[in-house]
DNA sequence: GTGAGTCATTGAAACGTGTCAAGTACCGGG
DNA sequence: CCCGGTACTTGACACGTTTCAATGACTCAC
C-alpha cells in the first residue's frame, strides 16, 4: 500500500468530523459569541426569538462544549480522582459505587485509578490527577506514611482518605471501627455459649489486623468478669483462602478443643471452612465460624458463613459528602467520619 | 458566626496556594515563558546551564503543568472514558484492569462510569466525557440497539465495544464466543458419560442467554450422531441466586431422572448447588453441575464449581490495544477480536 | 422633542500553554 | 572589520470559552 495519498479521499474522510466551536454556532445563529455564551450559561437574559435561533443552531452543529477551554477561563473541572489500593476488592469497589452514587447527581465525572499498593503507582495517579485539575481526591494511601499525600495538601487539593484515618488536622477521613468489628465477632461468639475460642489473625503489620485483634482481646476482657473465657491466637502471613486453609491442622491440635473461631477476613474463614468440610469437622455443632468483611459470596455458602459487615458503599458516599463539604463550604474544618461495623448472623455460627 | 470577615486571615489563608503558572517559573528562573515551555517539551535545545536553572524552580515554585490549557493549544488529553454496566461485577472490574494495564504506561488515566444498564445513565456519562475530549472510550453498550453511541460515531470519538459485537463497520469490538462456551460445558458433560442434561437458563431476550443456549444445542446435535442424548431446557427470570434455588426442585421432577445440569451463569449455578444440598443431593456423584463466568469464590467452594472462564483481563486489555491503535494509526480499519472461553473443570463435575 | 431608563446584544480581554519566526550573542574564517 | 553560521532565547499569537463594559434600540414620562 502506497504511503503517499494519490487519489482523492474516501468518502468517510470527505465527511471527517472537524471540531465545531461556539463561534461556528454564532455564524450559523448569526450572533456573536457572547450570546452563545449567555444561552447557554444564563439562558434567561437573552431575548426568546435569539434563543430559539441559538439553540437550532446548536443542535444543527452538533456543538459540545470544551471543557478545557471553559475551565481554563476558571470554570470547575467536574472531575474528582478516585485513587484505591485494589478495583477487583469487592470493599473498593462497593466505596467506588458509593461516591459515585453521590457525586454523580452533581454533576461530576470520576476519574480512578488502582495502585495494588504500590506507592510508585500512586505518585503517578495523584500527579496525573493534579495536572488534570481534579476538584477533589479520594484515596486509600499506599504508604503507612501520608508523605506521597503532602503534595496535594500543600497545593490544597480537597482531599479525603479512605479507610484510614488521617493524623492531626491534616486531612478529612472516613473510616470503619475495627477495635468493635473484632469484638462484635469474638462477643457474639461468647453470647452464644462459647468459652474456648480461636482468633486467626493475618500479619499484624496491617492496621486493620491489629485493631480487630484489639477488639477481640477486648471482649475477653469483659467476658471474663463474668465467667471464665480463653481465646488463642494464630497469626498467618496473608489474608487467603490457601493460608486460612492450612491453618485447620493447628486449630484442631489445641486442647482443650476449642468450639468457636474468630477470622480476620472472609477469605480465611472460607479457607478454615474449606479444611474443616475436608476432615469431616461439622459446621457449627463441631465448630463455629466468623468471618469478617462480609463478602457478598458470604451467604450463599452452606452453611452461609456469619460476618462482620463494613459498610463500604456508605463509606463511600460519606467520603464523597466530606469532599463536597471541603470544595464547597469555605469554613470547612477537616473531620473523621466513623461508621460502626455490623455483626451479620448465619448459619455458620448458630447452630 | 459573622459572615463578613472583620479580623485578619488566619494563618492558613495566608499561606493559601496561588495557582503557579508556567509564567511564574520564567520569572524565578528569568527566563521566558518559551524557554521553560522547551525545558518541559524538548529539553535537548535548551543550553545545560539554563535547563538546570529552570528545573530548580520548577521544584521550588512546586509548578504543575494545566492539561487544560495544553490540551486546548493542541495537546492530546490523555484521558480514556471506560462505561461499564456495573462496576461491583467482578467481570467488568476485571475487564476495566486488563484496560488500565495497558493504557496507564501510555500515560493515560481512565474515566470510569458505571451505567446499571439505565440509558439516560450512559447518555450522560457519554455526554461528559465528550465535553472532556476523552481521546477515546470503551463501553458495554446499555441498550440493544446503539442509537446511544451515534453522536461518538460522528464526531469520530475512537470507540471500542466491549463483550458486544458491533453491526457493519460501525465500530471495533471484544467479545466472547458465548456459543462455543455452551458448547463446551454441555459436551464436557457428554463426554464424562452423561446423557440427561438440564439446561438452567436466564431470559433468551439477552443475548447472551441465547448464544450459550444455542452452543448447548450444537452439542447434542454433535453427540447425537454417535448415542442418544437429551437436553431439558429451562428458562428463569433472572440470572440469580434465588432463581437458581427454585428452580431446583423442578430439575429434580424431570423423568428420567437427569444426571448433570448446565447453568448460565455461576450464580444460578450457586444457587442450585444450595437448593441440592439442602435437599440431600449429592454432588458430583448424583448431579454433576457446571456454571459460567468462573467467578473467583467458585473455585473456593466444597465441591468447588466446574465453570466456563471468560478471559475478562484479557478482553480488557484488548480492547485497550484496539483503541490505541485507532487513535494511533491513520491507517486504521474496525475490526473484532473475538476469544475463546475455556472450560475449567473442578469438582462439581468430575466425580 | 428630550432625557432617563430598560432590555438585548456585542466585541475584546483574559485564562495557561506550545509554537515558531525573529532576534541576540558569539565564534571562526576571510 | 565583515560575513556567515551556530547555539540559544525571546515574545507574540492561537487555542475555545466566559465575562463585562460599552453600545444600540426602544419605550415612557415630562
Amino acid at each position: 500500500m502506497n504511503s503517499k495519498r494519490t487519489g482523492p479521499p474516501s468518502t468517510a474522510e470527505i465527511e471527517e468530523w472537524v471540531p465545531v466551536t461556539i463561534r461556528d454556532v454564532a455564524k450559523v445563529a448569526g450572533v456573536s459569541t457572547g450570546t452563545v455564551s449567555n444561552v447557554l450559561n444564563r439562558p434567561a437574559i437573552v431575548a426568546e426569538t435569539t434563543r430559539q435561533r441559538v439553540l437550532a443552531a446548536v443542535e444543527s452543529t452538533g456543538f459540545i462544549r470544551n471543557t478545557q477551554a471553559y475551565q481554563l477561563r476558571g470554570g470547575r473541572s467536574h472531575t474528582v480522582g478516585v485513587v484505591v489500593l485494589d478495583v477487583s476488592n469487592p470493599f473498593f469497589t462497593e466505596m467506588f459505587r458509593g461516591a459515585e452514587s453521590c457525586l454523580q447527581s452533581e454533576g461530576y465525572v470520576l476519574m480512578l485509578g488502582s495502585t495494588d499498593g504500590l506507592t510508585e503507582r500512586e505518585a503517578n495517579f495523584v500527579r496525573a490527577m493534579e495536572e488534570h485539575r481534579v476538584e477533589g481526591v479520594l484515596i486509600t494511601p499506599a504508604a503507612a506514611d501520608l508523605v506521597g499525600l503532602a503534595g496535594l495538601k500543600t497545593r490544597g487539593v480537597p482531599t479525603v482518605l479512605l479507610d484510614r484515618k488521617a493524623p492531626a488536622d491534616e486531612f478529612c477521613s472516613v473510616t470503619v471501627d475495627d477495635v468493635r468489628g473484632g469484638e462484635l465477632a469474638a462477643r457474639h461468639l461468647f453470647e452464644t455459649g462459647h468459652t474456648e475460642l480461636v482468633f486467626v489473625n493475618g500479619p499484624t503489620t496491617v492496621r486493620q489486623c491489629r485493631d480487630r485483634r484489639q477488639g477481640v482481646r477486648k471482649a475477653v476482657r469483659s467476658t471474663s468478669k463474668a465467667r471464665k473465657v480463653e481465646v488463642t491466637e494464630i497469626s498467618v502471613g496473608a489474608l487467603t483462602v490457601r493460608h486460612g486453609e492450612e491453618v485447620v491442622d493447628r486449630i484442631l491440635a489445641i486442647s482443650p478443643r476449642p468450639t468457636g473461631v474468630v477470622c480476620a477476613n472472609d477469605l480465611l474463614a472460607l479457607g478454615v471452612l474449606r479444611g474443616l468440610a475436608t476432615r469431616g469437622v461439622k459446621v457449627p455443632e463441631d465448630l463455629a465460624v466468623v468471618g469478617y468483611d462480609d463478602l457478598i459470596f458470604g451467604s450463599m455458602l452452606s452453611p452461609a458463613l456469619t460476618s462482620v459487615r463494613q459498610p463500604a458503599f456508605e463509606l463511600g458516599s460519606a467520603a464523597a459528602e466530606l469532599l463536597l463539604d471541603e470544595v464547597r463550604n469555605p469554613d470547612h474544618r477537616h473531620r473523621e467520619v466513623r461508621f460502626e461495623p455490623e455483626l451479620v448472623v448465619r448459619a455458620s455460627s448458630s447452630g
